[in-house]
DNA sequence: CCTACCGATCGGTAGG
DNA sequence: CCTACCGATCGGTAGG
């Protein structure tokens, strides 16, 4: 019983190590095949391990998208909230926002929401949906929130429901992506681009009028 | 053989009603649920035809799937082709694009072309993007940089490749959709809503500066 | 001998 | 963490 409980220790060890690997193994292969298009099989041979033994760590498939999901929309919220509380100026903000987005979650938004409306069982959905809203919606919200006080953000009256339908459409600006951007100067550029747009639009006169000020 | 011939005429007929029967069936399957979310069984039962039925009409799977989307992307290059042709003026544009693409294609756009990049065998791949860069790509960056030679439109140089940008943006501001909108003032309001958001951007003197002229 | 379709089953693979 | 499997369902095809 203590060799027993001594291997076990080392084992779990050893079981939370390949749990972590599980779970990153499988969040680059849902990110690029979808729920659907990934198998137990292929993430287990992925990580060296065969398909029954996933289930050593994770009762089932859904819980390690889950746990995957939950872990990436945790860093994303503190890494919105820091850009956000950091930065002043509202264009400064959005560019940094949009690079990080670029960089660390270089995937299709919406294969994700597809994967967790289409595949993860309907009583998770209330509790991904917060995750999600604290993560992402809500601190991009705050910042075009805070524009619109200042005065720089166009409302039309109600400030909140403005300020999260621009953070909805800032994150549909960055749902697909141009798979050739990669290096840190073309995702800077890229960055810079989109945060013109988003604040400017495509018109010539508005950016002339704007840009005279920066 | 007279009766023979007469026969297998109507045959064909009916063949033919139950090949666009099949298309349509499977055309809001597969938007709904995506490729893999969408067994020959679904499709056939929807039909209410068996699922074997279905390999009478098509050689297989992915043959139902290709034959949708050339007919939903030939559509779509009429209907925008006319729309760009028969106004002047960029926002009114702008608006009735929008406002088709929302009504007639209300599914998610990243879900197509996730199912086109990992579904469709590759040597596919070529022909639709030259489908969907007629259809779509090409119309919408033709009214841009038609603005752009107004000067209505912002350009840094390169009008061609500036136009092409906006009209990606254009469709990824469309991709992710709100379910909830689905009445024709609804659909009217959030096409205005987009159209001046990609025209004008959040900023609020962008707005007021332009408004003003309209 | 054709068509449009049926019930049953093929070889393989999914999650468990 | 393995081998050996399960109930079911997948896309596709057999004979009638």
């Amino acid at each position: 019983m203590v060799k027993g409980k001594r291997s076990s220790q080392l084992g779990a060890e050893n079981g939370i190590e390949t749990r972590k690997k599980i779970i990153k193994t499988a969040r680059a292969l849902f990110m690029e095949y979808g729920y659907r298009g990934v198998s137990t099989r292929k993430i287990a041979e992925s990580c060296g391990i065969t398909q029954p033994a996933l289930y050593h760590h994770f009762p089932n498939k859904q819980s390690i998208y889950l746990e995957m999901l939950r872990n990436d929309l945790l860093e994303m919220k503190t890494s919105l909230q820091r850009i956000v509380q950091s930065c002043d100026e509202m264009k400064e903000s959005l560019e940094r926002i949009i690079y990080f987005l670029l960089e660390r979650y270089p995937f299709n938004l919406h294969q994700l929401f597809h994967d967790i409306e289409h595949e993860v069982a309907e009583e998770h959905h209330e509790t991904i949906q917060e995750w999600w809203r604290s993560a992402c919606q809500r601190p991009i919200a705050t910042l075009f929130e805070e524009g619109i006080e200042k005065g720089t953000i166009y409302s039309e009256g109600n400030n909140q429901i403005d300020a999260e339908r621009y953070s909805f459409l800032l994150m549909n600006v960055l749902s697909q992506r141009d798979q050739r951007l990669r290096s840190r100067k073309e995702l800077s550029e890229q960055a810079s681009f989109l945060a013109t747009f988003i604040l400017y639009g495509v018109s010539s006169q508005s950016r002339l009028t704007t840009n005279n000020e920066s």
